[in-house]
DNA sequence: CAGTATCCGATGCGATACTG
DNA sequence: CAGTATCGCATCGGATACTG
């Protein structure tokens, strides 16, 4: 563990959660996830071993509680008081990323997985089309094969992600590369400009198309990175 | 630097400021620091090769502008506003700690010449007896022989600290353990209570004595740090 | 004072493999 | 699925010495 050997307490916090990959899991907690194997999804090139580590670290200093239901059940690590209480903190780390990194993606940092999985996390279920059951192919050609196509289904209020064909009636087809879609999400592009450029094609029922980008949601700092790039140019 | 790879901006945040020693670098900009050695002393452990390397960094990603008034002069840094717009995480940082971090300070964590820099600083002078010339020794018997002995003057509204004698009459002797000031400055430990177990020994005109609790300050997170050992038990 | 250059050692952490 | 164990490299950063 860090120390900075200071009693300023900015450093035996920053002690606490400025470690590597720390305040990543935490974000990850924040949005919901509570078994390993979700917390890792949020912060897949991190190793298995580590975030074990940190996760026991975390809870050592009582931000995460460990709990296991019944014996054998697997783990789920929550957020105690301390731990929600620095909700406000990444908040505000991740609106200053929005508002001042200024450079463009870059390559390595868009990854098909976490961004589909943020998508499924941020579905905006109160304005989806009630009593249907959608299901949304997004297809993005310049993935690696493994990760090409994805399905989103979203039935009764529940969202699920699947890798695998569900086999069903598609509502709707999207195809992007992943760049322009992760844009759209993180507010660095508009997503209707994006459409006319082409660079987003929705095969499908007009309104579902319509309607497709008032369900999806945005990233929580695409207001702020939108108005950032605003304001400069 | 450090890489995440994700396009999140808490991620992309983290890679600028959430890097070893940085939130410290700029928690003492954000005090006013903007001389190299004057900012070393707010991170003593530090190395100054590092901080070097870091206010480089700072620099490059738009956080710090290096200013050099006259070619020749010495630089100085500077937040810019992205710098100036940290304050927010960095402070509530600091609240968090002080509220969360229930751990007694460690032995390795006290350093009086950091407490005194930071008590220099902060000192109230709205507050201290105008038309004087205030001049306050420190003493503490436990401190290595370099730090054992440091004066405090307060004239005209300026603060200086100094390590030598500047062979005046002294207005208050104050003799303290390391841990007993650094606790009252933190909020772990009420002023008058200390005073009362004779853990600290104040010598002079009552008046100035009684005043003095007034003038010096406590650290930022104080407060916080008090009510969250009070509401403890 | 205000840093830079260099060296070298600790350790953080990634990769891989393995277990219940 | 939910992790643990082990290995080995890279790099971070501390110490020291040096410069204008």
């Amino acid at each position: 563990m860090i120390d900075y050997g200071q009693f300023c307490t900015v450093a035996r916090g920053a002690e606490v959660i400025g470690e590597r990959w720390t305040p990543l899991v935490v974000r990850e907690m924040l949005c919901g996830s509570t078994r390993f194997n979700d917390i890792h999804r949020g912060v897949p090139r991190m190793s298995t071993s580590l975030l074990a580590q940190r996760l026991r670290k975390l809870e050592e200093v009582g931000v995460v509680k460990r709990v296991t239901a019944t014996p054998g059940a697997p783990a789920e690590y929550h957020l105690t008081g301390a731990g929600e209480e620095l909700r406000p903190i990444v908040m505000a780390l991740g609106h200053w990323g929005a508002r001042w990194i200024g450079s463009r993606l870059r390559r390595g940092q868009l990854d098909v997985g976490f961004l589909m999985w943020d998508i499924r996390r941020f579905v905006q279920l109160d304005a989806v089309p009630r009593r249907r059951r959608i299901v949304v192919q997004f297809r993005f050609p310049d993935a690696r094969d493994a990760e090409r196509c994805w399905w989103l289904v979203i039935d009764d209020g529940s969202v699920d992600l699947c890798r695998d064909d569900p086999g069903e009636e598609l509502t709707l087809v999207v195809e992007s590369s992943v760049l322009a879609l992760t844009e759209i999400w993180t507010g660095d592009r508009d997503a209707a400009a994006t459409v006319q450029a082409r660079e987003v094609r929705i095969t499908g029922a007009a309104r579902d198309a319509r309607d497709f980008w008032r369900w999806l949601g945005r990233s929580a700092f695409a207001g702020t990175r939108e108005q950032a790039l605003a304001t400069k140019a």
